[in-house]
Parts: C-alpha cells; structure tokens; sequence
RNA sequence: GGGCGGAUAGCUCAGUUGGGAGAGCGCUGCCCUUACAAGGCAGAGGUCACAGGUUCGAUCCCUGUUCCGCCUACCA
C-alpha cells in the first residue's frame, strides 16, 4: 500500500468533531434490546438541566465511557442511557433570575405561566450539557434521551407517589423541618450541610415564679428564640435543680410563666448552666422535648418572610410592651442583637461566651437554615430501607471500593422520614387535592396567594385530577400547591427511563443495569433512594454494582468553585489539550479512595503522550511499503516475539484491571506500553529492519508493526476514542469503525518467556554501554566499537541473537575475537550471563570522575552484599524461609558478587592507567 | 461527639497474601540521531509521619501518638 502522509504533531481539534458527529450519526451507540448477546447497562446520573460541563461531569462520564466502549466492543448488548434531572429549585432559581432582569418576578407571571417560561428556557438552553457530553466523546444511546419531567418519567412519578400513599408509606404531617429562608422551601435533612462555625453562647437569666429575686440561668445559641420558649428542662437527678421540677419561671420579656420539667433525654448536666431552655416550633431537640411533654409550640417566625411576624408574636407571647414594638418585621440576626440588647437593659443577660457550634445551610445557596414547623409531606422510609440494607449486605449489589459499605449501612440503618414537599413552583406537582367546600373555604397566603392548606382537610390522592369530591361531590377541587424534592424523580431513573410502569422489552433486557458510577456526595441523595425505590416497585436491585469515584478537587487539593477561581474548564482543557488527554489523565488518576487533585501539568503529560502515538504510527507509515507476511510465531524475530508477547500481558492487565474499575491501573500498563516498550525499544530496534528495505525480516516485521499498531488502537480505545479511531482507519483494517471492532483477547500463544529473557539481556547491556559513554564522555554520535569474546561456545547462538541489537542501540561495529587478544586498552567489561562486551575506548576520558562514580558503586554493593549475606547465614532464616525465597536470596548475591568482580577488574584497570 | 481514610522522592501518587523502595511531573547533564524537542539518553533525590510490639526479617500486621482530609451528628 502506498505510505499515508500524517501531520508532524496530533491535532485534535482537526479529528474530534467530525468523529463525534460521525459515530451518532452512523447510529454506532443505538442500544438494541431484541440482541442475543448478554446485556450491559449504565444509566448516567442525569446532570442538572441548568448545568454545563465540569470537570466532576468530565470524570463521572469518561469512566462510563471506557466501560461501555470495552463491553460494547468485547461484543455486548450496551445500553448507555443519558438524560437531565428537572432541578428544581436550581433551575427555578435561574429562570426567577431571568424574569426578574426583564422586571417581572415570579409572583407577577403567576404559576403557570412562570413555568411555561421554564419550558421555553429549557427548550432553548437545556441542551447545553447534552451537546458538550457529545464533544466529550460519551457513546450514550441519544436517541433515548430523557428529562426527569418528560412525560413518562412524570407518569412513573405518579404511579409511585399514589402506590406510596395507598400503602401509607406517604404521608403528612406538622412537623419540624429544615426551612431554607432564602428559597423559601423545606429541604430534607441531607440538603442541609453543616459547617464549624464560631458562634456565642448566651446565658439568660430566667426568675423563679415564686420568688422572683432567685433565676435560673439558662444557656443557648440563639437567644432570639426565647420569645418561643414552652419550658425549661433539667435534669432530674440534677441535685442543683430536681427540687424545681414542676415550678414555674417568669419567661423575661415577657408576662408569660413556663414550667420546669425534668428530662433526661435532652439535658447534658455537664454543659452549659445544666439548664436548658425548651422551644419546640424552633428546634429539633426541643421539639421531641416538647411531645415527651406536651408542650404547646409556639412559632414566632412569618415562615415566607423569615420575619419576625406580627400577629404571631402578639397573640403567643404577651410581650412586654418594648419587646412587642420593637421586635416585629425583624430578621432573625437582628432580632438576635435586639433581644440581647433587651436583655441586658432588663439586666437578665448573664453572660456572652464565643463558642464553636455547627450552623446548617442550604446545600444550593448556603443560606443558614431555620428549624421550622411546618405541614409537609413524608416518606415513611424505615419499611423501604430494610430491603435497601439487606440487598447490600448479602451481596446483591457490590459497593466498589468496599470501604463505603459501612458508611451506606449507617446511615441507612438510622435514616429519618423523608421530607418530600418542597414551596417552589417547578418540578412534579403533588398529585394531591382538597375540596374547598369541606374545607370551608380556601384562604390564600398574603405573600404568593398560595392556598393555606389545613392537616384537617383529608387529601384526595390520585393520579389525575379527580371529578368530584368524594365527600361531599363538591367539583371546587384544588390541588396541593407544592412540588416534590428532585430527588423523588430520581429515585425512579434506572426504571422509569425504561418505560415503567409499562412493561417494556427495553426494562426486561436492560433491568438491572450493570453498574452505577458515581461521586460520593450523592450516595445518599441518589443511590440509597434508588436502592429503595427500586427495590420496592421492580422487586429487584436497579444495579449489581455501584462504583464510587473520587472527587475531582484542584491542585492543591481544594474543592474547585467559582468563587476561588481555581476552576478547571473542562471545555477549556479539551480545546487546548485533546478530549483525549484529559480523558486519560482523568482515568489515570481515578485511584479509589482518594480524591483526584488535577493540575493542568497533568493533562499537558497526556497530551504528549497522544502525541507520542501518533507519531509511532507516523513513523510506521514511513516504512509501511513493501510486502508483509504473517509469520509463525516461532519463526519470528526476537524483538517482534518480545513485543507480542508484552502485548499480550498488558491486554491481560489492562482487562483485569477494568473488571475491577482500577482505571488507574489500566491507563498506566498502557501508557507505560506504548510508550516505554512499543516507542523506546520496539520501535528503536526493528529501525534496522525497515530502514534496509531489502531487509530478509522485512516481510515479517512489518507484519508486526501493523499487528501491533493495530491492536494497541483497539485497546487503548475506551480510554481515548478520537485518536485511536482516526489512526486505525489509516492503518490496514477491517470494518467501518473501531468502535464496533472486538476488544483485544490474551493470546496465550504470544507469550514467551524466552524472548522477554533475549530482551532483557539486549536491555541490560544496552543500559551499560550508555552508561559508559556517559561516563566516558563519549558522545552519542561517535561510532565505538564493540570486541566480542566467546567464553562459552554454547552460547554462540544467544550472542548471535543478541550481540546486533546491542551494536545498533549502543552505536558501534562489532568485532569477534579470543579471549586472550582482549584490548588492552578495555576500560569497561560488561557481564552479563556469560556474555562478554568490551568497549573500545580511545579519546578524551574523564577518569576521575569515572573512579569516583565507580568508588561509590563498589561501595554500595558491598554494603548491600554484606546485608544479604547477614540474612543468608542467619541459621533460623535458613530453618523458616521458604525455599523459593532461600533460592531467590542467593541468585541475588551470586548476581551481586558478578557485578561486584567486574566493577573490581574496571577499577584496577583505571588504576593502572592512572598509574601511567 | 461518632465513623472512615490518609501521611512513601521537590510535587502528585502506586506499591493486594511481610523477603530487592517505584512511576509520572519537576530538577541536573549531554544530544536539534530522518517518527516525535509535545522528543532521546543518562543521572541526582527517600530514616516509607513518630514511638513501641509481633517476626529470622516490617513501608506492609498489631498498639499508641501527632498532623491532615472526608462523612456523620440536635450538646443547648
């Protein structure tokens, strides 16, 4: 074949696109679920509708990546099924954002049209991510492309929530919940993220009731919350106070009176004043405090405002009059510095320590969330964790790496009911209704209009609207104004995105899915709930495996965010480096456990290395003329029988390593492969072969090049698609693309013992002769030349094999000759199992520095010799060891004791010369 | 507070049944050798955090200490 031309330097830019276009459009990852072959699954954890690509993305969908290429081209049923999450209040933030710059607001457009602006923003801007995952080379099925709010993810929604709530695992309740007051939404538990903060200590003093010049002192964070307070507890077996249980203190600033009471539970006699102030609408701990004692709950914050409120205040707490006037329409933080003002003036602040405490924020905005008593909806979770803890436990679904096993059953094992309400506008609406006339009418929120839902107006649960109330056949119908948590949606992904509840072939081939990867931030937010739910409504796990995968921080292992800068751009990367490049630093250096700290430097690495293949198989092109045979493989030559064989064993490595998602692994055999083996020696050594174009090995050499060129393409595809695809259709092939081309097999036959022994003989002398010029000073180019003597005739046969490729790597001719004409003026004798290599030296020669370097080598293997010998004579060591370590100890030494003699032979020659 | 993980070369890390301490990047020297200077060759650099223990022998196993991460948690 004619020799193909290829640029100097890889240019991705030049190759991407158009491979990327070509592979969707050639239809290449169109899962087909009537193929006999056994299936393999992956549905990607759909990124926000609202995001764009980063560098976390990059990671989480290049390891799939790899995985489903390897088990699509290892033949394969693949389905890699991709989609967007809905966001809510993500995506509701951004539009809200929009409307607002227009001078609108949400509350302005109304519900339904607010969420039709959401719709057209999605149309327009929602595919952003979609068309960057392509770009990154991602082999999803696109054609089955889902939203969480689609219509039949929306249907399984439905059919999920009704099932749920028929079996009363859904219900709802006033209860206690974490209130994002900057979203103006509930957030479950896990949305909360708690931060070390210094914070203070407030100590308060609470008059006795009945002689008001004795107090108790009180201690808490937030001194704002008092006006709240329903009791004081103590301990009971407390000696300072257990007499006070059941009397009454004054509340200060307040005309109120609250009882003592006694409660094991939430007091700690140890901190504080070992009294503790109980305020059961404001706090977690005091609001089961406070049904242990049935205390009322008072609420003292407007929960859409995050004010103060009024009417709320007044009518609980009877005020004193400057409390009442001056505390109403205050935030939270400055009713804190009003109260303590208020305080002292009243000389009931005892004490303001600092103190270190844990603050909750919202996990989207990192606003400091409120306890707040609130209706919402629940998932009652212990009935649907137990199988969750089970499936993991016995084994049917394999944590990787198994270290975050214990962390899953943890929490699972403690988890709380599920707030699945959320007071935002996108995302599923609770299929629930009330009939407004038994409800007596609807009053609606002075802030948005929302309808003020009672807990006494029984639901309507169903999938649909309803006719009539069921009651009282009223048609006056309204439905529950808020939305569930994204996270319900998901939950359902690895089923709903196949066609459930219908049972289609698509949810029979591909359910379970083979694996999930992930990042452990949202092993509870997404993974347990999938466990669950999965569980529940397909009776089955939704995966066999979970791999979890690091997180990806910045170089000095910071978490990346806008706000530091220090955000690597994936797009950024791939324009400058390859898509290629970072594809396989991210996989190199996806080592479980650990987080991955990614520096630019890396990539540039990888981008050399891409680089490096192209240009090997550039040089193969120059030498691919002229005719190939396919030869036995024992009648091959030695560096053709080496190469094979290492290329056996890495397709061995590399295929082990993946079974078991060490990627790390798996990228570094390659590299070192390709780089360090194929380039550095294989490529160095045939040169001879091809540059002779009358060459006898021609034929067969060039047989291996191709072979090899060609299945290293295939076998470093997964890990970097564009490359590989664009060199293998330059190279003789068969088929349209590789991608659908089998994944490389060991070939047992190609390993040989005997040539990597040859090759390491080449390699070992090699290394000696450069070392000596470097030595010697002799520079790369000059011609040496290289006396042969025979010591053994056996060996003829193994000089012959091995003494050319040593004449062509270490540059010089050689000469055969009798021991007994050794040159004198030998410097350096190099042995290596009986072989010997003289090196002519004539010039220039550096011998001091030589004498020294030598003196420090001699030194070392003496002290190494007297360390093995130490063991070796050691008579337990010879009694316990076992054998094949006794063995392996004196080869060492005797191989010690060899470069020992020759080292002692060169120095005694340097000396004579020295000497004249 | 509880749990988990980490500490190995200047940097980032690998080191899987306890027996020769490794890679990449960086650094130094030489080389523009007809695939590649985004390259080649050679080299310097480590008390494997600290202290004990088990063992003939410990980077590896055990105990304790220090420091650093992460997860989790309602000490007011």
């Amino acid at each position: 074949m004619a020799s193909f031309q290829l640029d100097k330097t890889y240019d991705p830019k030049a190759v991407e696109a158009r491979w990327s276009q070509e592979w969707i459009t050639r239809g290449y990852f169109r899962a087909s679920p009537e193929h006999p072959s056994q299936p393999y699954s992956i549905v990607i954890p759909p990124p926000n509708v609202t995001g764009s690509l980063h560098v976390g993305h990059a990671l989480n969908h290049s390891l799939q990546d790899i995985l489903i290429r390897w088990r699509r081209m290892q033949g394969r049923n693949t389905l890699w099924l991709p989609g967007t999450d809905h966001a809510g209040i993500a995506t509701q933030n951004v539009v809200e954002k929009q409307v607002l710059a227009e001078g609108a607001s949400r509350e302005s457009l109304g519900r339904e049209q607010f969420i039709e602006r959401v719709w057209q923003w999605k149309a327009t801007s929602g595919n952003t991510i979609v068309n960057q995952q392509k770009q990154l080379g991602e082999s999803c099925d696109w054609d089955r492309l889902r939203f969480t709010m689609d219509e039949g993810l929306s249907k399984a929604v439905l059919e999920v929530f009704v099932r749920l709530y028929e079996e009363g695992l859904i219900y709802r309740g006033e209860r206690l919940i974490n209130w994002c007051p900057r979203c103006l939404t509930a957030l479950s538990d896990i949305e909360v993220e708690h931060e070390d903060v210094k914070g203070q200590l407030y100590t308060i003093r609470y008059p006795l009731e009945e002689d008001p010049s004795q107090y108790l002192l009180v201690a808490t964070t937030r001194p704002e919350t008092m006006l709240g307070d329903t009791a004081v507890a103590v301990h009971p077996e407390d000696p300072r106070y257990n007499r006070l249980i059941g009397k009454r203190v004054l509340l200060p600033l307040t005309t109120r009176t609250i009882p003592i009471v006694g409660d094991s539970i939430l007091v700690d006699r140890e901190f504080g004043t070992g009294a503790v102030k109980i305020t059961p609408a404001h706090d977690f701990n005091d609001f089961e405090a406070g049904e242990r004692h049935q205390l009322s709950r008072i609420r003292i914050l407007d929960i859409h405002a995050n004010l103060l409120n009024e009417s709320e205040l007044g009518l609980a707490t009877r005020m004193i009059p400057q409390a009442a006037t001056a505390l109403p329409g205050l935030s939270t933080q400055k009713a804190r510095l009003k109260i303590e003002q208020l305080l002292s003036n009243q000389d009931a602040l005892a004490t303001v320590e600092s103190h270190k405490m844990a603050l909750g924020k919202c996990y989207r905005c990192k606003t400091v969330v409120e306890p707040y008593l609130s209706i919402q909806w629940f998932v009652k979770i212990g009935p649907l964790a137990e199988p969750a803890i089970k499936a993991v436990e016995d084994g049917r679904i394999r944590i990787i790496p198994e270290s975050w096993v214990n962390n899953y059953l943890g929490w699972m094992r403690d988890i709380k009911d599920w707030c699945i309400s959320r007071q935002i506008w996108w995302g599923h609406q609770i299929p629930a209704w009330y009939c407004e006339r038994c409800h007596g009418g609807f009053l609606r929120s002075k802030h948005d209009n929302r309808p003020l839902i009672d807990l006494d107006v029984p639901p309507i649960v169903a999938k649909s609207k309803p006719e009539k109330c069921p009651q009282c056949g009223s048609g006056n119908l309204v439905q529950d104004p808020d939305v569930l948590d994204t996270w319900f949606s998901s939950a359902l992904w690895p089923f709903s995105t196949l066609g459930w509840p219908d049972q289609t072939i698509e949810l029979k081939t591909y359910y379970p899915t083979s694996v999930l990867v992930t990042g452990l931030d949202i092993l509870f937010f997404w993974v347990a709930r999938m466990i669950m739910m999965g569980l529940k409504f397909m009776g089955e796990v939704p995966f066999r495996d979970v791999y979890i995968h690091a997180l990806v921080r910045d170089a000095e292992g910071k978490k990346m965010s806008k706000s530091k800068g220090n955000v690597i751009d994936p797009l950024h990367v791939m324009n400058e480096y390859g898509t290629d490049a970072l594809r396989f630093t991210l996989a190199s250096m996806a080592s479980p456990g650990r987080d991955v700290k990614l520096a630019e430097e890396r990539i540039e690495g990888y981008r050399n290395f891409a680089n490096k293949i192209w240009n090997a198989a550039r040089f193969a092109h120059m030498y691919l003329d002229g005719p190939r045979v396919t030869l036995p493989i024992s009648q091959r030559t030695v560096p053709d029988r080496w190469i094979l064989s290492r290329l056996n064993h890495t397709i061995k490595t590399v295929t082990v390593e993946l079974e078991s998602y060490r990627f790390d692994r798996a990228s570094n055999v390659l590299y070192q492969f390709m780089w360090h083996e194929f380039c550095d020696w294989y490529l160095e050594l045939i040169k001879p072969v091809l540059q002779n174009s009358d060459h006898p090995d021609g034929p067969g050499t060039r047989n291996t090049l191709v072979q090899i060129l060609e299945t290293t393409m295939r076998l470093l595809h997964p890990f970097m698609p564009f490359i590989t695809e664009e060199l293998w259709q330059t190279i003789p092939h068969d088929g349209h693309s590789i991608v659908s081309q089998a994944y490389p097999m060991e070939e047992p036959s190609w390993a040989s013992r005997e040539a990597e022994h040859l090759f390491s003989l080449i390699e070992q002398t090699v290394n000696l002769v450069r070392t000596g010029r470097v030595l010697l000073n002799y520079p790369p180019a000059q011609q040496i030349t290289f006396y042969v003597a025979h010591e053994d005739s056996t060996k003829h046969d193994l000089l012959g094999q091995v003494i050319p490729h040593v004449a062509h790597l270490g540059r010089g001719t050689v000469e055969n000759i009798e021991r007994s004409a050794w040159p004198t003026q030998q410097l350096l004798r190099l042995v290596a199992e009986g072989l010997s290599v003289g090196i002519n030296v004539s010039g220039e020669v550096d011998l001091q520095k030589a004498v020294d370097r030598l003196d420090k080598q001699l030194s070392e293997v003496e002290k190494e010799s007297q360390r093995l010998s130490g063991k070796l004579n050691h008579a337990d060591f010879v009694s316990k060891a076992p054998p094949e370590v006794i063995a392996d100890h004196k080869d060492r030494l005797r191989a010690l004791a060899q470069d020992h003699s020759m080292l002692i032979s060169s120095e005694q020659q340097l000396q004579s010369m020295l000497g004249q």
